[in-house]
DNA sequence: ACCCCTCTTGAAATCGATTACATAACTCCG
DNA sequence: CGGAGTTATGTAATCGATTTCAAGAGGGGT
């Protein structure tokens, strides 16, 4: 028992060998003489040194860690997104950091993109300030993105993939076609109402009915009960939803009323979380790869902290996943 | 432009101090006089100084750093608990690392526990080792525990959870009652199961029928299956399930089947994730205050860090919730 | 025998901030 | 006016690993 917790030096003095070789066992081994390195393996072994990982922090000029910012820690849409992050940053040698963009005020969230903190940034909310993040760490967008701020983004085509979803719709016979939007002001909210009013026009179709809300839950129960709220003859038979969180609430709003989906009106969500192919009916939706965007993301920020200054996009696939919410409309 | 970033001893030149003076400046104002702060601070945003993270947490020997090792992070139950960690975290000045402890290995998970990657930990997977995690850093343990481990445990009661739940069914006059129970040597598991069977025990009843199940929404789905593939009149009348996501996935599965809930089987679930609520019939289930337990797991291990030693356990209260999916059963 | 190379290794500087210790200036009071 | 006490600041050691530079040992060619 020397000291709390052994360092190089006491490996190097237990080998007999100066720290310099220590050191280079433990990051360059093969530049080593075979028969040192068995002994100050073997001296790492006795002692039971860990490394500091500060110290060669310190040394490295970098952190190891990545941040993701996150708008809202606690939607089950990002998690997998993180999952896919970890998946490939932790074989990388690099810990995963979150922060919550909205729990945290938005001036204090810029204190992770200091390269003393962090070595790369993901960003996943749209909302932050281009100039606050400019000039500091590499930075990767994923699913959302900041108009004007130059990064490689690793997303989907939200616009053809609202097309899509309409399309469907359209196809099964509907004209009356409404879309309940997410939030103000967001990227994803525009890309998906331009795609769905595109769609529209397309077939030569009027606008679609809009309401109103922020993809959570709660604002599609009350889309469902603004839906509700119509006239019989003036309901729209068919609702496409920006987040399957906002379908749910709105199908379990309509439901509940006594409304039967799809008969009265086919419902189309966005994301294809998890729970949603389990609902009475099952919900058709636009699936996002959530995995492979985390994987992608983390991919395309590693390869920036490597140096590579590419800043094209990554557009992934979507998929549409038909099952019994939509329907052709009631004769 | 003189340095690419500037460091302490150029804030210093510039003020025309000693870099000691700078950093008693930035750590412990109030030792300075007042006139050469003033000097310094002015220093501080003529050079746009930021202090370095990794040089400080050397000296100081810590890291700035917490933990929380997840066994799913896809999984949205941990997504809230993991936003009220976060929402402790950051006044405080700590970043929260997350990992996900089945993507990781068993053995590579461990590395976190070291003192020079993280500050604390927060663990919320009790299948980890027990001996890995002894003598590192400071740990707490949430939701989970590992049995034969000292920590500080933040959790619920989950046998008197199980009793509540199973005592609701009895009590709208159900006899033959069914539990679908988590992942086997899951800790959870085994509290649910046992507060299930002392509740039918209390009242005369007999043991329930066992479906196998890990908490996932296949899992729920398959005990669905099991059970409508029983005999009509030998199906449970009620059916308990340890996560709300397996209450989905049953659900889902019965109503496919032309049951209807709660008219041919009450169901009841545990969490109360936030979707329950909103499906037709709105599940019936066990509220975990999920995002106090997150806080509270920070604090905890807060005062851990702070050299507080208690290690008693924090019991947070549960919640019958009661929605549409119990009713009594058919005649 | 001599020079040049390669292979190993060690001494010491370095990363950037913190802090124990020393010192200087100034106040207060008998 | 001298000594104790207080306040403000600087000097230099320190946190623990990495890496540059230099040099010693050994091999091979002429």
């Amino acid at each position: 028992m020397q000291h709390q917790r052994p360092k190089i030096v006491d490996v190097a003095r237990l080998a007999g060998v100066s720290t310099a070789t220590v050191s280079r066992v433990l990051s360059n081994p093969q530049i080593v003489n075979a028969e040192t390195r068995r002994l100050v393996e073997e001296a790492i072994r006795q002692t039971g040194y860990r490394l500091n990982h500060a110290a060669r922090n310190l040394r490295h000029q970098r952190t190891g860690g990545v941040v993701a910012l996150v708008p809202n820690l606690s939607n089950p849409f990002f998690s997998q997104i993180l999952a896919g992050m970890a998946a490939v940053l932790a074989p990388a040698g690099y810990n995963l950091l979150v922060a919550d963009t909205r729990t945290e005020g938005r001036a204090s969230i810029l204190r992770y993109a200091e390269p003393s903190r962090a070595d790369g940034l993901i960003v996943l909310d749209g909302s932050l300030p281009a100039d606050g993040l400019a000039r500091r760490v590499p930075v990767v967008l994923a699913c959302e993105w900041i108009p004007g701020f130059a990064a490689p983004r690793v997303k989907i085509d939200n616009r053809q993939a609202a097309q899509l979803a309409v399309e469907h719709l359209i196809g099964h016979g509907h004209r009356h076609i409404a879309h309940v939007a997410g939030p103000p002001g967001n990227v994803l909210t525009d890309a998906r109402l331009a795609g769905t009013e595109q769609a529209l026009k397309a077939h030569g179709l009027p606008a679609p009915h809009i309401f109103p809300g922020d993809f959570t839950l709660a604002s599609g129960r009350r889309a469902g009960e603004a839906w509700l709220a119509l006239p019989a003859d003036e309901r729209p038979t068919a609702v496409f939803l920006a987040s399957d969180e906002m379908a749910c609430g709105f199908i379990g709003e309509v439901q509940h009323n006594g409304m039967v989906v799809p008969r009265d009106v086919s419902v189309m969500g966005f994301d294809d979380i998890e729970l949603v192919s389990h609902m009475t009916p099952a919900l058709s939706t636009i699936r996002q790869p959530r995995e492979a965007i985390g994987r992608q993301a983390a991919q395309r920020l590693l390869d920036r902290i490597g140096g590579d200054d590419g800043s094209a996009d990554t557009i992934l696939p979507v998929e549409l996943v038909l099952r019994g919410s939509t329907a052709a409309p009631r004769r």
